[in-house]
DNA sequence: TTGTATGCGTTATCAT
DNA sequence: ATGATAACGCATACAA
């Protein structure tokens, strides 16, 4: 049999005093003598008594709950946004709602629903593209928004420059001596319109560009992103007549995809193959490969802060906030004593953007 | 300015109808007209209403939210259950709030908030030891729970053996001549029980023994789970003067470790260092590494399924639910043409348990 | 089949 | 400083 519920009617009744009073304590108001206080704080303690979020909710008109949007919860660089994310959230007393979001209808029924104020007080989307329109209807609806990795009109984000890092893949392939660069990313089937992959092609173009050459569309290739499909992807690549000395991959999870490649075909990376990756993901440094390493963790810490910001009342004092990248110079496109799995020096160029 | 919220009496209103009408058409009773349930449907098309979850909740007594408990989400191997578990319950109509936990405190913080009726429904908890006094806990409060990768009296839990996993490890490696076999495992920092690690480990005690042999506990080291650390126990075993010839990693991020302290120290794998992982992430195949697959994400399907099950008032057919391990022997333990980054004949010995 | 009225557990607005 | 009471939006027992 279920026991009943404690409420603060009966913690009232318990500490002698009205309801108003308890909640009072409970909301610590400074308008309650420090005698009944401490009578209610111990009913509370005796009857083990736990506010109702719905009832506090439903009263007040919103529900104290952060909803997280994230997409593809598979991807190691969501996870580590989404701990980030986590890890604040969690010490804030707000409650945490995730929703996975993988295509296009998934998408609108969650945010449909989040545009709800008693759903919660406040988003965080991570990584997903929200349209003119759904940044209004947040707005419209007094619901507070926090962007991660992906960009909004006067809408707190944090993001990095995906174009400029690909410039400096780019840039760090050509110093190298490599002129044909191959560039191995992901193919939005979900129709959200995720942009980072193409956003680092451009800078990779970028970087050709400004060293008077031209991207070679034969050398790209796009499709789902994981490593397996990336290695075929490198396969494709590697097999052509002049294949490329160099592939930048979107992210560190296809560039491994790629070194399997490489040894599978018996190229010898970096000499055959310089291959380097995006994310710098615990893997890039066990393996050695190079990257072009973006703050993942923090980007979560510092969304989730801003969104508490705002909730307090505060203005967000940055709207846009860009966050670091880095190149890591390791043995996938520098050549060492060991070779890419190896414990050779390891170069780090840490180019600050 | 924030819009009004419209609400069951506006719907009501507009439809010329009662409230307790439009909370029948909401909930789908049969006990409506088709008439006035099409003006109903109408009705709410037009305003827009979307019902209150909270004031449903506060007046059902009960919140339709689903409370999911994971430790360390940063582990493949935990997304990938979270994964399985989002994909089933996010069409079921249920929200979805997620709890982590990397510490006792924190774990017990959760609980006693998740008692809480108001709070959700059922409870899915993942990889968390939870004690007898937790599990009455909920039953007493008429909360349902199902479990995932540990186990619970009489409630519904899906689980594989680890210790036939490690057995099955073992037997594998002994079965290929080596005899001086390594384990790295984790150590259990946060004191809330994890056990997967310690039990594929007497799993493969389990295996020496059963050949006459025993468990050398020189050969054992335990530290943080992760790559990094991983590869540094390894250096650790193989600067021992008769190091092992073989390495039994509880899971494939940390095998991936052992893979590389292997390389940086000069060994061929397999011939000078066999090595095998566990769980099967993506991450094993494309590195040819052997290992004892889990299914990981079906058990989060499996686990969410079972809750749903319970709170449709359906029994759970079997209460303790055993996945299958298959153990995958590929090139880090069984020499191949192209050695464990190639992609020669890669032997699947699939040993159903 | 449909409408009315009450309760769910809080918060907030009044009084006192 | 404290207590009584009206919302909050919905479900449901009861009445019609």
């Amino acid at each position: 049999m279920e026991r009943q519920r404690v409420s603060i009617f009966d913690v009232a009744r318990a500490a002698g005093v009205g309801v108003a009073t308890v909640s009072r304590v409970l909301n610590s108001s400074p308008r309650v003598s420090p005698t009944t206080r401490a009578r209610v704080e111990a009913a509370i303690e005796e009857l083990g008594y736990h506010p109702s979020r719905l009832a506090s909710g439903l009263s007040k008109g919103r529900q104290d709950m952060i909803a997280v949007l994230v997409p593809f919860i598979t991807r190691p660089s969501v996870v580590s946004r989404l701990e980030g994310v986590i890890e604040v959230l969690d010490k804030s007393g707000y409650g945490t709602t995730l929703y996975s979001v993988a295509s296009l209808s998934q998408r609108d029924r969650h945010l449909e629903y989040l545009m709800d104020r008693h759903a919660s007080v406040g988003v965080i989307v991570i990584s997903i593209p929200l349209s003119r329109e759904h940044i209004a209807s947040f707005r419209a609806n007094g619901v507070q928004l926090s962007l991660i990795d992906t960009a909004g009109e006067d809408v707190p984000h944090v993001v990095v420059d995906d174009r400029v890092g690909g410039a400096l893949a780019g840039m760090h392939l050509i110093g190298l001596g490599h002129r044909r660069i191959g560039f191995i990313g992901d193919e939005d089937l979900s129709g959200l319109g995720f942009a980072s992959s193409y956003k680092r092609l451009t800078g990779l173009e970028d970087a050709l560009v400004s060293f008077g050459r031209s991207l070679d569309r034969e050398l790209i290739r796009l499709g789902p992103h994981g490593a397996t499909t990336a290695k075929e992807m490198a396969d494709d690549l590697l097999r052509l007549g002049n294949p490329p000395t160099a592939i930048f991959a979107a992210s560190d999870t296809q560039a491994l995809g790629v070194l399997r490649s490489a040894q599978a075909n018996g190229l010898k990376v970096p000499d055959d193959l310089a291959v380097i990756g995006f994310d710098n993901l615990e893997v890039a440094s066990i393996f050695n490969l190079s990257t072009i390493a973006q703050p993942l963790f923090e980007s979560g810490v510092e969304g989730a802060q801003r969104l508490l910001c705002q909730l307090e009342g505060r203005e967000v004092e940055q709207v846009k906030k860009v966050l670091r990248l880095e190149l890591h110079a390791r043995a996938t496109t520098i050549r060492s004593a060991v070779g890419p799995m190896g414990t050779g020096l390891q170069r780090q160029l840490s180019a600050y953007v």
